[in-house]
DNA sequence: TAACAATACCTTGAACCATAAAGTATAGGT
DNA sequence: ACCTATACTTTATGGTTCAAGGTATTGTTA
């Protein structure tokens, strides 16, 4: 069960917070959830991850917050896309695909993985 | 045709490179070439992020270095793959594969991408 | 022959990113 | 009274890519 490590993941943090945006609005605490029960273990991202990366989103436009209450009692700082939100995670997402399609060009070739890494 | 940013790369230089090694022997300049080659211009790195990387690979053992003269007269510096650079290379494709997973579940079910990037 | 392009290496500085760590605050349960 | 879960924040660190600038040699072209 390969975590992801900080380089792999490195880059596409952005990405995956706009996707989860992209289906609703919600909120960093939430989000973080979201992400790491999706992954199925394979995803461990932090507070300090993904709060920076909202402030960073918002910064450039590409997300706006609202602060709410929630029905328990706590304050909840809702995230939604913006139309520039919407434009950037379409692009980051051929920029993926791109890259999807580089790096199986290079490695389809020779049978790298899938043997050699025992324990 | 997008050509990736480095956010998009970052993380990936060190394995695209030790795919190329794994494949045979081979010099700074020629892993440049035939790594923009092989992108068919969606890659266009430069020598100021390959030899970095080549350096950062060495002291980290996971490949070696020999200095050759080639038959046009000119000094080569080849590197090629040790056994640790191998168990590394089956590493990252595992932790490769695990993202393109992550990312294939996350954007799967929506339909991002492929509209609405005018232009 | 002088100039240039291609080959081949190198280093530095800036910018950006993920992350651990530490901190604040509140609600609810034991 | 204490702890856990919720919820947000900031700072400091280390790692990465990359443009830009630099050296040196070979072969070609004006």
């Amino acid at each position: 069960m390969a975590i992801l490590q900080k380089k792999t993941l490195d880059g596409n943090v952005e990405t995956l917070i706009l996707v989860i945006l992209q289906e609703g609005q919600s909120y960093g605490y939430e989000i973080i959830q979201t992400l790491n029960d999706r992954a199925a273990g394979v995803l461990k991202m932090g507070e300090g991850t993904a709060y920076p990366v909202l402030h960073r989103l918002e910064e450039r436009e590409l997300i706006i917050s609202r602060w709410t209450k929630a029905q328990n009692g706590r304050k909840r700082k809702y995230y939604r896309l913006t139309p520039k939100g919407r434009r950037t995670l379409a692009q980051n997402v051929q920029q993926w695909e791109a890259l999807v399609q580089l790096m199986q060009n290079l490695l389809g070739s020779e049978s790298v993985g899938l043997s050699g890494v025992g324990k």
